[in-house]
DNA sequence: TTACTTTTGAGACTCAATCTCATTAAAGGA
DNA sequence: TCCTTTAATGAGATTGAGTCTCAAAAGTAA
């Protein structure tokens, strides 16, 4: 927890953005699980966990976890962006299933370097990418 | 022209659907271009070119049109979805600038195959998938 | 033409997310 | 420790894409 606390220090410095309590919370929050949750759940976990957040703090701080690199941010394209950790996962991409919401996560080294290929080809310089597969999971089909 | 009205009646004719000069429009405006539009732009061409249909309405014929696979839809995640016709486009992906908006297409075999191991590696049954790379393009970077 | 059903339009509504602005609280001196 | 400066926060209003409602209009089949 300790290194939690010390990763957004660190994060929020590089930034020249100030420490507070309510970045903490969030981040402690957004920490705790492994999951992959919107902004509202977060908030709510937070609000009835007893500490006082306002919905506008949780959405800028999450803002500012993602644009330090701690949170990956997720676009399933169904209006709700999801967000996790990255506080021990490397590089990797998702399977949605469309029936019970379950999210796996996958990573291909050959994908990766054929993507590389592709942004040659076009002079193209890949800032971020969003490789997701949609359809039923094992238990859904 | 002729060959865009059959599509529409036969792709309506499919789904017990009924064929209407409202649907029609909205095809139509959507087959003038190869861009990458979202449903207000679409709506507003029709609007200024003095044709009437209501917002609602082309709401509804464009998802008629994506689920009739006429139309693909394409999920950017920034809060708009965007719309291509079909016509004579086969399965690709997009490479999207974050500087200057303009979206190009890519496809490759290869990536396609590892994505079908990896579907089969989790048990899994592809439905749709997305990969966009975003970035810098050519003109921007 | 009639009877039935689907589609349309206008505007109300939803919901995630952002913005406003007065108030509160970090951070770095003195 | 106390100031001063400046950033961060909270409450609630606002935005904007998209959906819903329901009465009126228009296809469709007999």
């Amino acid at each position: 927890m300790a290194k939690n606390v010390q990763l957004l220090k660190d994060g929020l410095k590089n930034e020249g953005l100030r420490y507070t309590s309510q970045r903490q919370i969030v981040w402690d929050e957004i920490c705790k699980t492994d999951d992959h949750r919107d902004a509202e759940d977060i908030y709510f976990k937070i609000k009835t966990s007893g500490q006082k957040v306002s919905r506008a703090t949780v959405y800028r701080t999450i803002d500012v976890l993602v644009k330090n690199n701690l949170v990956r941010k997720l676009e399933l394209g169904d209006g709700r962006n999801r967000y996790e950790n990255k506080l021990d996962s490397s590089h990797h991409d998702h399977i949605v299933c469309i029936q019970c919401g379950r999210i796996d996560e996958f990573m291909d080294e050959n994908i990766e370097k054929l993507q590389d290929e592709i942004a040659k080809k076009y002079q193209f310089k890949i800032v971020r990418h969003i490789h997701q597969l949609f359809g039923l999971c094992r238990d859904c089909r």
